[in-house]
RNA sequence: GGGGCUUUAGCCAAGUGGUAAGGCGUGGGUCUGCAACACCCUGAUCACCGGUUCAAAUCCGGUAGGCCCCUCCA
């Protein structure tokens, strides 16, 4: 450990905010439920892998050694309730008419080049659900041995009412659960108990299921739970530290997870559930059904930097709704843009001052530290440009070191699109204008600079200047 | 029917008992040939009602609005 920061999470199973406090000191393993590649990742969710990329850096800010897995959903998950939707990847290959290896694959890569744009890092360990099967065979035939699985109509199924805390982390009882909340809720008469869920399909309604495995309870495919446990079991080992996801996957799927695997290691497996509010639109929850699709390559063909995304993430919490307006992200892209100018005006000059600069930092820390307080971390930002006690140099290598976390590319200087001596040439041309008061023509010099992203700055000093916009 | 979150200035937003951070925008000013940039100045008793307290945006109770979950979802 570099620092005694402690880092304080609200933790979804104890409805808490907390001192986090790793299994093994100075490491941190950290899961993240990811995406079902079927389709384009809309900004929603986004800003959930936003929210675990922010956490997985300030872990690393603070110091720890951070081992970070993701699943790739690539089979199981099913479009409807009640074990009998049709499965997300053959509606896919229905509708785009491809296997379900391309549709994997392609929305597989768009989903970490949109990532990518927002500067969120990969996960140390990404997997596919496709390649783990053996693992969700091991666990499935440990759980049936155990009593906590069983085959019924062809499915192997688990028994949640073997456990006394299924609902743990979602704070439901059982009796005052409504089926049928949902038009689509169907019953499954296979199971024993109404929220028992599938490990394991042979009898899939829709025929011609591209993927299938032998298993030791016939040919089929694993069901959508199992392959978070068993990823993350495989890679993680048996003691994991934070495991999130949006708050949408609590229940059923977080909740089932945590089932399988403690009644599969026998103790308990996660301590700390990290779960991302949703990104609203006009008419509530962002969805691929319905409103606008956005995601990050459509908001940069609109003309928005992906990061003003992040920063408009980042200037709310995690834990908070956030309502997604053009308004909003308009007000984050030019507050991006007056910061990235502002840094790149500061003169790399004077000398640290250690006292000053470690009063910043650790103002920066402790914003994190109180789960992920990301408003307030930017407001550091803002009094270490402004800080006039501050040198140049200081600044700098303060900023520097936030953008480790904030990853909004504080340094980065717009591209010309136009050749620089081109530039001098017009602000000389207009300079002369100026002497002779021909001002239309200074002001049409200004224009068609403008126009290609360089704007004109006068100063009394040192004469006409340029920036880029 | 059950569980939970949320409501702070035009907008985004911090704040968890001691008389409201910050950012964007607006308006005004300095500067300018006029602008732009930059800089300075500029705004709210915190949805409403009641209670606890010497003291509440902050705690408790209620009302109203928004949102989420209760087997599609990040």
């Amino acid at each position: 450990m570099i620092s005694n920061v402690v880092m304080r999470l609200y933790n979804t199973l104890t409805r808490k905010i907390e001192d986090f406090v790793p299994y093994e000191d100075g490491k941190v393993k950290m899961y993240t439920c990811g995406p079902t590649v079927y389709h384009y990742a809309h900004i929603g969710n986004i800003r959930n892998y936003i929210g675990h990329d922010v956490l997985e850096k300030t872990l690393r800010y603070i110091g720890y050694d951070v081992l970070r897995a993701m699943n790739i959903t690539d089979v199981g998950h099913l479009t409807s309730d009640s074990d009998f939707g049709e499965d997300k990847m053959e509606v896919a290959k229905k509708r785009e008419n491809k296997s379900a290896l391309e549709i994997a694959d392609f929305y597989t890569d768009v989903f970490f080049d949109d990532l990518a744009k927002v500067n969120c890092c990969r996960p140390e360990i990404v997997s596919k659900a496709t390649d783990n099967i053996d693992q969700y065979i091991i666990i499935i035939k440990k759980l049936i041995k155990d009593g906590y699985a069983y085959l019924s109509g062809g499915n192997v199924y688990f028994d949640t009412a073997k456990l006394d805390n299924y609902y743990a982390l979602t704070n439901h009882k059982e009796e005052e659960l409504f089926v049928g909340v949902r038009d689509s809720v169907e019953v499954d008469d296979n199971k024993k108990n109404q929220a028992d869920f599938v490990l394991w399909f042979t009898t899939s309604k829709y025929e011609n299921h591209e993927l299938l495995w032998d298993s030791p309870w016939g040919l089929g495919y694993p069901g959508w739970h199992i392959e978070c446990s068993g990823i993350s079991i495989k890679y993680l080992g048996q003691y994991l530290d934070i495991h999130g996801g949006g708050v949408d996957n609590v229940f059923p799927h977080h909740t089932n997870e945590i089932a399988q695997s403690e009644a599969y290691l026998g103790h308990q497996w996660c301590r700390y559930w990290f779960h991302n509010e949703h990104l609203l639109d006009d008419d509530g929850k962002m969805s691929k059904s319905k409103g606008e699709f956005l995601t990050v390559s459509l908001l940069e063909d609109k003309g928005y930097d992906p990061l003003a995304f992040r920063f408009m993430c980042l200037n709310s919490h995690y834990r908070k709704q956030l309502v997604f307006s053009y308004d909003a992200i308009n007000q984050a892209g030019i507050t991006l843009k007056k910061i990235r100018q502002k840094i790149c005006n500061i003169e790399d000059n004077g000398e640290i001052d250690s006292g000053l600069y470690n009063f910043y930092n650790d103002r920066f820390i402790q914003s994190l530290a109180d789960d992920l307080n990301t408003a307030n971390a930017l407001s550091v930002l803002y009094k270490v440009i402004k800080d006039v006690n501050l040198s140049g140099k200081a600044k700098i290598k303060l900023l520097g070191e936030f953008d480790r976390v904030l990853s909004l590319d504080l340094f980065r200087k717009e591209k010309l699109l136009i050749d620089e001596k081109e530039i001098l040439m017009k602000i000389e041309e207009r300079g002369l204008a100026k002497k002779n008061k021909d001002f239309s023509k200074a002001d049409a010099i200004r224009d068609e600079l403008l126009s290609k992203g360089i704007r004109l700055i006068d100063t009394r000093e040192s004469g006409t200047t340029y920036e880029i916009v």
